[in-house]
DNA sequence: TGGCCGATTACCCGATCGAGTAATCAAGTG
DNA sequence: CACTTGATTACTCGATCGGGTAATCGGCCA
């Protein structure tokens, strides 16, 4: 006889009651089954070591680690790991990082709830499963500059109020080269002001609260 | 005999994956029955109207119209209706909001989820259900000094970037008005600048991308 | 080795910001 | 009716912002 082909999964997802409904949800199809739970990714790594599932759904939004670097991780570490990325449409760039890191498939939360089931076979078949959606996103996300990590940095501080003598007394640099990299970020983004610079870096998901 | 006592449930949520999901948690509870579904506020007072569900289990933030506008909707045409609602911690805003506009508990994403079907049979019961820690958030939020119609728009105005001369031009009114509305936000939030008026009023649910 | 890039510091300058202070007016509220 | 509150406008002033320009330095790559 064929083996019957049972599909191991791990849920990895901040909302329990998201975890708990996704399980019923996958339960209701045969060959798939629900092996483990992980409400934040440093959880969803050390849940993958030890029950080496063959899919993983993976929220990108977490405590501790994000999804794309619990994705990432997972992959250094398992070349061959299956993961569904399973979120909100967030920003580009987390849904950037998480496909980088080596995810398989990206499916949205708000997507027809019956491409769920076929997106976990698809990835399970070795296939990738990126909606027409995401890929469109994905395509202007290229087209912009990239930041730098210091830039990020600066721009962490940014959300966190304060003139630039405030940041750079923060990052122990001068308020010279603060103004510097404030200058870059505006125009790479592009944004007029700091403020703007703020919001649009988070509707992008380059820095997060 | 007694009545079968079946609960009849309206799920609003915008993401389409946990309306499916919640479905199949809460159809393994004998006397719940998920009735229907709506992907945004504005089809949640609809189909309120039409099923007349003994329970709606809504999320808070949904495009067209908020899970606190529609609640407080409903609850105005029906002022029997009973609304739970099931969100990330959001805003303290939004909470409130919602709870003023008549919802009868809510309940986190994030907690434990086997307090969902006890929650909804309290609900159903005509009891509240609000946990500690909301109740804790709530306690805190009203300490702080209220923003005024105006000075949210205002607000608003800010988030997209933009001079002082920029928000006096889009809503017709002088600069200096705007440096008033901007002092006064500034002192009630309280923030230092209006970058970080930004991110606080995000954080808070007072405002939303 | 030369070239490129990110990070850093520096100076100038006009535009803007935010604090302080104060006044007017309409809409409620007791 | 007096009182409060929100919205509006106005003026001054020191601090800060953001543009323009440029230089130095270390690392990486061809």
């Amino acid at each position: 006889m064929t083996p019957p082909a049972n599909v191991r999964i791990l849920l990895a997802d901040d909302h329990s009651v998201v975890r708990m409904g996704l399980e019923a949800l996958i339960s209701t199809e045969p060959g798939l089954t629900v092996v483990g739970h992980a409400a934040d990714g440093e959880e969803a790594v050390i849940q993958y070591r030890t029950l080496r599932p063959d899919v993983v759904v993976m929220d990108l939004l977490m405590p501790k680690k994000s999804g794309s670097q619990a994705t990432a991780e997972i992959r250094a570490a398992f070349p061959t790991a299956r993961i569904l990325i399973l979120s909100t449409s967030d920003g580009d760039d987390d849904v950037y990082r998480a496909l980088q890191g080596g995810a398989a498939g990206y499916i949205l939360k708000s997507a027809p709830g019956e491409q769920l089931i076929p997106a976990i076979h698809a990835v399970m078949r070795g296939e990738r499963w990126i909606p027409a959606e995401v890929a469109r996103s994905l395509a202007n996300r290229s087209l912009r500059e990239e930041l730098s990590p210091r830039e990020v940095q600066v721009l962490h501080e940014l959300a966190r109020g304060g003139s630039n003598k405030d940041i750079a007394a923060v990052l122990n640099i001068t308020e010279h080269t603060v103004k510097a990299h404030l200058k870059n970020i505006l125009a790479k983004l592009p944004a007029r002001d700091r403020t703007e610079a703020v919001t649009v870096a988070l509707q992008r998901g380059i820095i997060h609260f």
